[in-house]
RNA sequence: GUGGAUGUAGCUCAGCUGGUUAGAGCGCCAGAUUGUGGUUCUGGAUGUCGGCGGUUCGAAUCCGCUCUUCCACCCCA
C-alpha cells in the first residue's frame, strides 16, 4: 500500500504540548472566575439527536450542522424516488439522526428538561467543550473550536447580566486583554420593528443595521429597500440609526421614540437596570449600548451582549445574552435562561497576536538523570522512584547514548536539572547535579538529593 | 454556499519567457570534544516540487480538475 500523506479535516488542528500549557491557561482562568461565582461543571455529548439542534439556530445555522450519517444501512427507508428528488434536507433526515453540537447552550437546555427533577434552581452551570460548525474556516474561525460557557436557568433576574458582564471584565483583565462589552437588548430591536411599522421585520432590520459600522449608512438602507422594506418604513429608521453619545443620552431619546411602544420601553427599563447593578458593582469594563448589534442566534428574546478586543482586529471573542423560553420547546416552558459563552480559540488567537501569554510557566521535567548503562542505572531507579513519589517529576533518559546527546536532549526539553551518576559517583554514594541554566555543577550525597529538590521548589 | 490568492526539504522561503544534476537560511545527523547541552568550526543527509490528468521532444514552471491553507462575502466564537 502507498504510504498515504497524513492530514486532518479542513478547519481542524493538532495541538502541540506548548500550545496545550498555553490553551491550558486560558481555560484555568476562565473557569477560575466560573468557579468564583458559583458555577458548576457538566458536560453533555458530543452528538445530539438531529431534532434537538435542528430549526435552533435559524435556517443558516441548520446549514452549519455536522450530520453523522447512520450506522449500518443508512439508505434504509430512502425510496428510490427520495433519490430522484434530491430533496437534500429530507433525505439526510432520513438518513442521519445525529448530529455534532453547534454550541453549548441548546445541548445545555435539552440537558436542564432531561434532568430537571436532579437539579437545585436557579441552576448556574458551565461547560467548556468543543463544538463543530461546517462553516468554511477563515481567520479565527474553526471548524472544531471550543466554547467556555456559564449559563443561569431559572431565574428573571437582571442581576445576572451584571454578573456576566462583571465576569467578562475578570477574565480579560486576568489574561491582559483590552476589552469592550457591547449590549443591546432583543425587545429593543423588536420595539424599532414596531416604530417603522413593520414589526414582523425584525430579523431583516437588524441584520441590515448590523453592518452601520461596516458599510455606512448609505448600504445599510439600500440593504433594507432590497429586502423589502418600504420608503416609509426606512425613512423613519433613520432617526434610531442616528443615534449617538452617551448611553443614558441614547436610553433617553429611547424612550421618547417608544412612547406607544410598551416592548421597547420595557426593553430600555431592562437596560438601566443592568447599567444601574453595574454602577453599584463598581464594574470598570467599558459597556456601550450598540443599537447595531444583533446576534443571529434567534432564541435570545432580552440583552444581547458580545465582546470585542480592542486592540486586534478579530470577530467576537465572547458573546451571550437572556433566552426566556428555550425549555419551552423541550417541554420545560416558563424557565429563563441567561448565559456568556467565551470562545477559547479566538481569545488564544488574540493573546498570540498581542503577545501576552506569561512566559513558560511549569516546564514539565524537573531533574533529568543521564544514563550511563546498566550498572549505574540500579543506582538512579530508587532514587527516580524516591522522586516521583514526593512529587517531584523526574525522568531517567532511556538508552546509555552519549552524555552529549542525552544532554542535548535534556536542553530540548527545557529541563533545569540534570543529575549524573557514573562509576565515580556510584563509588562515593553521591550524584552530581548540573543547574542546565548556569551550567554549574555541584556533587550532592544521593540521600540529600531529595531534600535539596524540595528545598528548591520554594 | 459565492468570489479571490496559495501550496517547492522538518520549518521559512528562492527558483527568469518551459531546458537536462531543484537551491538558501534555520533545524536535523556526524565529527572537532571516547563524562558535559545551550556558543563556535568542519562535514553530511533530506524532496512523489499538494494530488490526479492534459499540452509538449522536455513541466516545479503552461492548462483543467481536485484537496489544503489564507483573504473577502454570507454568517459567526
Amino acid at each position: 500500500m502507498a504510504v498515504q500523506k497524513p492530514s486532518i479535516p479542513k478547519g481542524t488542528r493538532d495541538f502541540l504540548p506548548t500550545e496545550m500549557a498555553r490553551r491550558n491557561y486560558i481555560f484555568d482562568t476562565i473557569r477560575e472566575v466560573f468557579r468564583c461565582y458559583g458555577f458548576q461543571p457538566i458536560e453533555t455529548p458530543a452528538m445530539e439527536n438531529l431534532s434537538t439542534l435542528l430549526g435552533k439556530y435559524g435556517e443558516e445555522g441548520d446549514k452549519l450542522l455536522f450530520r453523522i450519517l447512520n450506522s449500518g444501512n443508512f439508505l434504509e427507508g430512502v425510496s428510490s424516488q427520495d433519490l430522484d428528488a434530491g430533496n437534500l434536507p429530507a433525505l439526510s433526515a432520513r438518513m442521519c439522526e445525529k448530529g455534532l453540537r453547534y454550541d453549548l447552550t441548546v445541548p445545555f437546555a435539552r440537558f436542564v428538561v432531561q434532568n430537571q427533577s436532579q437539579l437545585v434552581f436557579p441552576f448556574r452551570r458551565y461547560q467548556i467543550q468543543p463544538v463543530w460548525r461546517a462553516d468554511r474556516p477563515q481567520k479565527g474561525r474553526y471548524r472544531e473550536f471550543f466554547q467556555c460557557d456559564a449559563d443561569v436557568v431559572g431565574s428573571d433576574s437582571l442581576l445576572h447580566e451584571a454578573d456576566l458582564i462583571q465576569m467578562v471584565e475578570q477574565v480579560f483583565s486576568r489574561l491582559g486583554i483590552r476589552v469592550v462589552v457591547k449590549i443591546n437588548n432583543r425587545k429593543i430591536l423588536s420595539g424599532v420593528a414596531s416604530l417603522i411599522g413593520a414589526p414582523e421585520r425584525v430579523t431583516d432590520i437588524t441584520v441590515a443595521i448590523d453592518k452601520l459600522d461596516k458599510i455606512g449608512l448609505e448600504q445599510v438602507n439600500a440593504e433594507l429597500r432590497e429586502r423589502g422594506l418600504p420608503d416609509a418604513a426606512v425613512v423613519a429608521l433613520q432617526p434610531v440609526l442616528a443615534l449617538s453619545g452617551s448611553n443614558q443620552e441614547k436610553l433617553a431619546c429611547l424612550d421618547a421614540l417608544f412612547e406607544h411602544i410598551p416592548d421597547g420601553r420595557e426593553g430600555v427599563r431592562e437596560l438601566r437596570e443592568i447599567f444601574d447593578y453595574l454602577a453599584t458593582m463598581q464594574v470598570e469594563v467599558p459597556v456601550e449600548l450598540d443599537l447595531t448589534l444583533a446576534r443571529g442566534l434567534n432564541y435570545y428574546t432580552g440583552a444581547i451582549l458580545e465582546v470585542k478586543a480592542l486592540d486586534v482586529a478579530m470577530g467576537s471573542i465572547c458573546g451571550g445574552g437572556r433566552y426566556d423560553n428555550l425549555t419551552g420547546i423541550f417541554g420545560l416552558p416558563g424557565i429563563s435562561g441567561v448565559g456568556i459563552s467565551f470562545g477559547a480559540d479566538r481569545i488564544f488567537d488574540v493573546l498570540t497576536q498581542l503577545d501576552a501569554f506569561p512566559r513558560e510557566t511549569a516546564q514539565s521535567t524537573r531533574i533529568m538523570f543521564v544514563n550511563f548503562g546498566a550498572e549505574e542505572q540500579r543506582q538512579v531507579l530508587p532514587l527516580l522512584s524516591a522522586l516521583r513519589r514526593s512529587g517531584i517529576s523526574a525522568e531517567l533518559y532511556p538508552e546509555a547514548s552519549k552524555i552529549k546527546k542525552q544532554l542535548s536532549y535534556a536542553d530540548a526539553r527545557h529541563i533545569p536539572l540534570v543529575a549524573m551518576i557514573g562509576a565515580d559517583e556510584a563509588a562515593s554514594g553521591t550524584v552530581t547535579l548540573k543547574d542546565m541554566q548556569t551550567g554549574t555543577q555541584q556533587s550532592v550525597p544521593v540521600s540529600g538529593l531529595c531534600g535539596l529538590l524540595a528545598a528548591m521548589e520554594r
